[in-house]
DNA sequence: CTACATATAATGTTATAACATAAATTTGCA
DNA sequence: TGCAAATTTATGTTATAACATTATATGTAG
């Protein structure tokens, strides 16, 4: 279905205005699915993505500024996250020893084998799998990298 | 630049997880930009977006469910987003005549004034503007259509 | 006409996001 | 060395999102 009747009668000035909504429209549709999948998990979205990121740095830890740095919303509610991860097990944290403001995390055997276990249904997570060719999923990601490159407003 | 340096560091394992990613990651770029813009008009995005609904029906009134059927993110907390408006005095509320369970809203001068003003710089909602084609960009709103048909999972 | 199901909006509650600030440590430099 | 600035993380506060429930009105079957 195209993106006028998904949210229904309306007419786009261009095509840089529709693809502002359509950016919107498509996240939150698979932003949603992907919360619904998650939460079978106990997870939240957040929670799982620094989960990601410390299995990807496994078996190095990794601090704080660092998962913020990776984190795709940048959110300032890392610490409550880890906070929230560790918790259930899933990761462990330590004052560093380089430097004592510093915390290094990093995922446990149990955030290890949720993620295993996730990492079944992860398709999921994939956009147009089921509709786009791998050239159109190539291009797609390289309108949207070409896409972001803006000049400064004001 | 490209996503593997935005996000720093990380192989996909193909195309379709790295649009996901990719999606994610454009879309936080995109509406952090859109929030610091509006709140300089004293607005969030949902209250920007309920409001350009009741634009597109303006003079016709629009009920609570025909707003929340036409909202992007489909958030139950339409009534109390309203109530922020009214409370600007950019939108009326009326108690239906022909039923007397819903509510009819309305866009008001002030609030038409307002959208006015956010008009003028409403290219800064673009996606793409600076460094897409406009061939590019219909081309991404092909692609973004296409790739929301998915199959149901399970 | 009554009783019950449905529709519509508002509200209560809990969790999270956004923003500001604080506390502890490190760094750089006079 | 000593001290201000910067860095790193945690926490306080407010606003919003998500989810459930309630209140009111309408539709419908008997």
């Amino acid at each position: 279905m195209g993106l006028e009747e998904d949210i229904k009668q309306r007419k786009f000035k261009n095509q840089y205005q529709k693809a502002g909504v359509n950016l919107a429209f498509t996240y939150s549709f698979m932003v949603n699915r992907n919360m619904r999948m998650l939460k079978k998990f106990g997870l939240t979205l957040p929670q799982f993505n620094i989960l990601r990121i410390l299995r990807g740095q496994h078996p190095k830890v990794t601090t704080v500024n660092d998962l913020i740095d990776r984190m795709l919303d940048k959110s300032s509610n890392a610490s409550r996250i880890v906070e929230k991860l560790r918790a259930k097990n899933l990761v462990e944290r330590r004052v560093s020893e380089l430097d004592r403001r510093a915390v290094d995390i990093s995922i446990t055997q149990a955030g290890l084998n949720l993620l295993a276990l996730i990492d079944k249904v992860e398709h999921e997570f994939y956009f147009g799998i089921d509709s786009l060719t791998e050239e159109e999923a190539t291009l797609l990601n390289v309108l949207l990298d070409k896409g972001r490159n803006m000049n400064e407003p004001e």
